[in-house]
DNA sequence: AGTAGTGTTCAGGCTTGCCTGATCATCGGG
DNA sequence: CCCGATGATCAGGCAAGCCTGAACACTACT
């Protein structure tokens, strides 16, 4: 076992079970309607762990790409670790809507149990076991169910740097602060709005 | 987090997910045909492992009576090391019975996910699966399935239609879905609710 | 504007499970 | 009976995740 990851056999960015229940916490905050970044202590909270590990995994997390990471304010999900959240809470729910209406645990136990299994599944398992229910929407404990999407997902994001003068993309997400995604928004740029490259350079 | 064992969800000696593959390891030497001790070196090799960690983990597992471990000769599983890789082992087969059955998946992919899940499957979950599956006997691979065994199997859970007429019964659990269980929790019957077979038809 | 309090980060440590590279012990064939 | 091959063990290390305690930075309230 010389040094390869151990980890998920689904990995979309190679991560870890820890690093995944960071993601999803993240995720689940806003589920649950919080809007805006997620404060660290909050996902310590949550996690039980302390502020220090966390504080450690967020930068890790950030560096990866998987989140983004705010002094003061909190954490947000990129699309990358959005997707990845996405694909682990869809397996979770898939397990826990088998272990309750399947083998009649409960909704709790069931959830539990789904949140173990959650990290230790294969995608191909996950959406086997997606056409096995009936493709259902939701959990035992009515929470949405995503889709598989993502595997499909074709086009890749880019960072703007990335792009080549002259072509046109589509916005499909942007980082920073508050302010200045709102400034930019204001300038129509905001997801799902397409730019082009005209030049690169330091401001006019 | 601060001191407790992580490790597996089902608990006879608290195992952790790589002294379990120790384990299994050794019960599956057995299984194969092989009598007597199982050599170190076997043992480092079947988990890719070097034989200097599989001494390390062998005299922790040897301390903690899970086996017992001659020099140049090999180990042996303990009656209590046998009960804990009979657990997994039972595990592991009946989620590649499922994997493979009910999912569709290869044998051999199913084994693998199989090999996943086993470490983190709650003995509740494992002998609802049993009987979901009907009590297999074998596992997709032709292997075993060890029984319940150990855990006094107490009362054993009947499905309503076994009961008989005049009986008493707890409801231990229900199963099929939200709407359903939701219909008959507002009717009284849920987890933990005293019932009574009066009868059985079709609806009156 | 100043400061209390909250939030962040650093330093140093622990555990598990694994590694390599020596030594040290044993077994068994010649 | 002796020594080489095989097996066992020791010493020292590494990465992941977590910890505590202490220093530091920022926010927000008065």
């Amino acid at each position: 076992m010389t040094t390869e990851r151990i980890s998920n056999p689904a990995d979309p960015a190679n991560t870890s079970e820890s690093e995944e229940m960071y993601l999803i916490t993240v995720a689940r905050a806003a589920e649950d309607g919080r809007t805006g970044p997620v404060p660290v202590a909050m996902l310590a909270e949550h996690l039980g762990v302390s502020v220090a590990s966390t504080n450690e995994m967020v930068r890790k997390l950030a560096a990866r790409d998987l989140l983004t990471y705010e002094p003061y304010r909190g954490v947000e999900l990129t699309p990358l670790g959005a997707r990845v959240s996405e694909r682990v809470l869809r397996t979770r729910r898939l397990w826990s809507t088998f272990l309750a209406n399947h083998l009649g645990l409960s909704p709790t136990e069931a959830d539990d149990q789904a949140c173990l299994l959650e990290h230790v599944t294969m995608p191909e398992a996950t959406d086997r076991l997606a056409s096995f229910l009936g493709d259902p929407e939701t959990g035992p404990l009515g929470h949405r169910i995503p889709t598989a999407r993502g595997a499909t997902d074709a086009p890749q994001a880019k960072r703007v740097s990335d792009l080549a003068i002259g072509t046109t993309a589509e916005v499909v997400a942007i980082f920073g602060s508050e302010q200045g995604r709102t400034f930019l928004a204001g300038e129509g740029i905001k997801p799902g709005a397409t730019i082009s490259m005209m030049g690169a350079g330091d401001a006019a």
